[in-house]
RNA sequence: GGUGAGAUAGUCAAGUGGCCAACGACGGCAGACUGUAAAUCUGCUCCCUAUGGGUUCGCAGGUUCGACUCCUGCUCUCACCA
């Protein structure tokens, strides 16, 4: 049982610190029916969640089944300095208002995954803010500046000349310090929060108040290109909130390689059973798109429900396969004659009239089916559906 | 604080008085082929009803018939020195 627990726990991570407490912890859970607590911490800043974040997520859900407290961590005091991880344009800072309201968005989305009674949503301004200037200060004595320089990203942007804030150091510090506050006894987080994860189990030490806490790792999730990290800003996300239909079309325009990836980390299906699917289609008795298609189903299924994924998949092959138009698109009414180009643009189909034009040029809009040659169309009033490429649709009103 | 170098489209990066809306690469979009996969090939990639016009090369001025290119000031970044 305890194996098992651990086996579920082990799947899909990237590396694991201190596997023996956890052990530990389970088998408290197991004989005595102890719990323990998981944290996680989350940016306030973007309250849009997609699949990366749920990466995470299963595995906090995971932790649930066994006996687990999740400390859902808003970060909104350090979201004030931002993460140094990546980018280096210090934030704006967020209103409060603005924090509870984006903390309100994020429980919603994440209460799809977490088991709300087992979860303690906090915010760490609460214990950071009292710290004041004197504990902030006892918190910089346990740590040096040589060993700060040793994280990954400050060593690259140092060696580099690119400029560190002060505040940067602080970050992880305040993070550390998260988990002396809440005696957490696990910390979980993707493998680019190694240092901050790490510093959590120091500061622990430091401040001599209880075990350090576990830290388990998971790995990255990369985009729909397959390259770069899953995320908004790069518009290679699927969202927790995106409507069935892209969702499912979203799943299916990743590559056969990165399926696999997204089907270790995303998909509910033993390890066993992955390993199945992936021997059928190396044998050639299971076509990549039919798995691909079990996963869009198995996704959207989770964040929708099972009917609406089965809607989902045949609008797809309605549209796709047989090229039918989908049944449910933005409709935009505008004032006529119009002028196509710019009727393109005003249903937000181009950004331009000019790259309508191209497109036209291209053979890439449609209108009713029809391919268009005229780029200077005028759609008189009317009924009609635009579409530009495969994938770009809109019903027209003109009046 | 001193000295030097640099700032060009989404990113990187050419261009050193007219041939520049600006080479190239990546990315992105579209077409062909497909499984809305990958790979490959092709076209496009500032705006504007356009064989033309407008606005762009950090910001503000200046020189010139003409400036991304020259001059002055400013802002920012980096390097070396202190």
């Amino acid at each position: 049982m305890i194996e098992e627990a651990l086996k579920e726990i082990q799947r899909g991570t990237a590396e694991i610190i201190d596997e023996e407490r956890i052990l530990a912890l389970l088998k408290a859970y197991f004989d005595e029916g102890k719990h323990y607590t998981v944290k996680a911490g989350f940016d306030p800043t973007a309250p849009d969640l997609h699949l990366g974040h749920t990466v995470l997520l299963q595995k906090l859900a995971t932790f649930q089944k066994y006996g687990a407290t999740i400390q859902f961590l808003i970060g909104d005091f350090t979201a004030q300095i931002g993460d140094p991880t990546g980018k280096s344009e210090t934030r704006k800072k967020l209103l409060p208002a603005d924090i509870e309201q984006n903390a309100k968005s994020y429980t919603e989305q994440v209460f799809k995954i977490l088991d709300r009674n087992k979860t303690q949503v906090l915010f760490n301004s609460e214990w950071i803010n009292p710290l004041g200037a004197s504990g902030m200060l006892e918190l910089t004595t346990t740590y040096n500046v040589a060993r700060m320089l040793e994280r990954d990203d400050f060593e690259k942007r140092y060696k580099s000349g690119t400029s560190i804030s002060i505040s940067e150091f602080i970050y992880p510090l305040l993070q550390g310090y998260d988990s002396v506050h809440l005696e957490s006894d696990i910390e979980i987080g993707g493998t680019d929060q190694k240092f901050n994860l790490l510093m959590g189990r120091h500061l622990q030490r430091a401040y001599e108040k209880q075990k350090q806490q576990a830290v388990l790792m998971m790995p990255i999730l990369e985009g729909l290109d397959g390259v770069q990290k899953m995320s908004k800003s790069l518009q290679n996300y699927i969202g927790v909130s995106d409507v069935p239909n892209d969702m499912y079309g979203k799943v299916l325009s990743i590559s056969d390689t990165l399926m696999w990836r997204y089907y270790e980390l995303l998909s509910a299906r033993s390890l066993q059973e992955i390993a199945r699917l992936k021997e059928g289609v190396t044998t050639g008795s299971l076509h990549p798109k039919k798995v691909k298609e079990m996963l869009a189903l198995e996704i959207v299924g989770r964040f929708h429900g099972d009917a609406a994924a089965q809607t989902a998949q045949a609008e797809f092959e309605s549209v796709h396969a047989k090229s039918n138009i989908p049944t449910d698109m933005a409709v935009v009414e505008l004032e006529g004659p119009l002028w196509i180009a710019k009727a393109l643009q005003e249903a937000q189909l181009e950004p331009s009239t000019s790259q309508a034009r191209r497109d036209i040029k291209q053979g890439a809009v449609k209108i009713d089916q029809i391919k268009l040659n005229d780029e200077q169309l005028q759609l008189e009033s009317g009924e009609y559906v635009l579409q530009v490429g495969k994938r770009k649709f809109a019903r027209v009103k003109v009046k």
